[in-house]
DNA sequence: ATTAATTTATATGGATACATATATCAACTA
DNA sequence: TAGTTGATATATGTATCCATATAAATTAAT
């Protein structure tokens, strides 16, 4: 049986990321132990928990709320992300097996079917999965995981409604760049072409940030 | 007044940190509950922050142990390191104030006068110096942060007799002309020079490993 | 009427009591 | 003698109880 703590710190992430807890809502303990129907501790157990993993912050006496970051702390999130994702790339060129090469095709054919169709959502999972594929073709098990975290702390900022004139070919194409470098084994571009592609998407921040209210 | 967990947080990470309790050593929370003096929950609390932290970890029902990280984990982690660490410096190289410059200087002279004396604890302590005051400089504080975790993870590894036969005065070096590159602006060398310099250390891991029992 | 102080309510931090799963050891059978 | 099964013990997981600090509200004083 699994710990009732690891299964509210899932549910509480998935609020989280769902936008259903927003950034400076509070968290109180008995309210969830009614909630979930557990008592308290498990309940405080998963709180600690995203404190720790930087979701929920805490003051002295004053519960936990979900953490806003601020202008300049998303910039640096995206920073490390860029530099991070462009290692993955630079790793993964070095790297590649034959295996993780059609993995990489397959979820970019996901990305050009949904973006011919214009299909955000599906363009949103086929991009992860892009990613992930790359992520796994680094063959480095710790880059991986801090990515993964990364990419969820990105993503509660992400699914407000945004607007993507244009932006899904344009990033389509980034993407068939980036591949075609990791598949020539050109790790450098495929690290310098990634990490430009990520720092547009943080361009996008102010925009964000504005319509997070 | 503090949380007795997060006193518990810093005095189980010393032990670890100073060898006494080794990887693989089992924490049973009713013994650190006599040990200090405090109820099984804020043990409880401590221990799933350091699960969390990826320094302990637990298997279902059968308690927490401190965590062994193969070869291969620790390569991951070094190569991560190394990338991050070069990050740092392309970013202080672009963004160099003439305070930080200041405390780099200071930290390498540090290092010289440890070097001169053949001082290896007392280089060790100059060389984070050393590290932090880039890491300052970068201006980026979630790198910072992901750095000083990381760095806490190695140091696991790093405490036990190691010989470093001339390699205090070669790791001086370096770090002479990592700080050349930064103070000349110059990211790109910067970058390589300390990614070079971290997968020195790296490289020695296996005899690491090997004296680790 | 406004502000400050005191009291009261409530939510977090910590201790303890209770439930349950796993491991160890012993006994019995093949 | 070796292996399997069952009972007991122990450590983890959960619930509840108690203490205390903080916040809110009410009252009193200027």
């Amino acid at each position: 049986m699994a710990r009732a703590s690891d299964k509210l710190i899932e549910q509480l992430k998935q609020e989280i990321f769902s936008g259903l807890l927003k950034p400076g809502d509070q968290l109180e303990e008995a309210d969830l132990a009614v909630r979930f129907n557990v008592s308290r501790t498990p309940i405080r157990e998963a709180i600690r928990s995203l404190v720790d993993n930087g979701l929920l912050e805490t003051r002295s006496r004053k519960g936990a709320i979900v953490r806003v970051l601020n202008a300049k702390e998303l910039n640096d999130l995206f920073e490390v992300a860029a530099e991070l994702e462009g290692m993955a790339c630079r790793l993964a060129s070095e790297r590649l097996t034959q295996s993780n090469k059609k993995i990489i095709k397959a979820s970019l054919d996901l990305c050009q079917a949904a973006a011919q169709v214009e299909d955000i959502p599906g363009y949103a999972e086929a991009n992860l999965a892009f990613h992930g594929a790359i992520h796994e073709a680094s063959e480095n098990d710790w880059l991986t995981d801090q990515l993964s975290q990364i990419q969820a702390r990105i993503n509660v900022y992400r699914l407000m409604p945004y607007e993507i004139v244009g932006r899904l070919e344009k990033s389509l194409v980034e993407h068939q760049k980036i591949s075609e470098a990791i598949f020539a084994k050109d790790g450098l571009s495929a690290n310098s072409l990634m990490r430009d592609h990520m720092m547009l998407q943080g361009a996008r921040l102010p925009s964000l940030l504005r319509a997070l209210v």
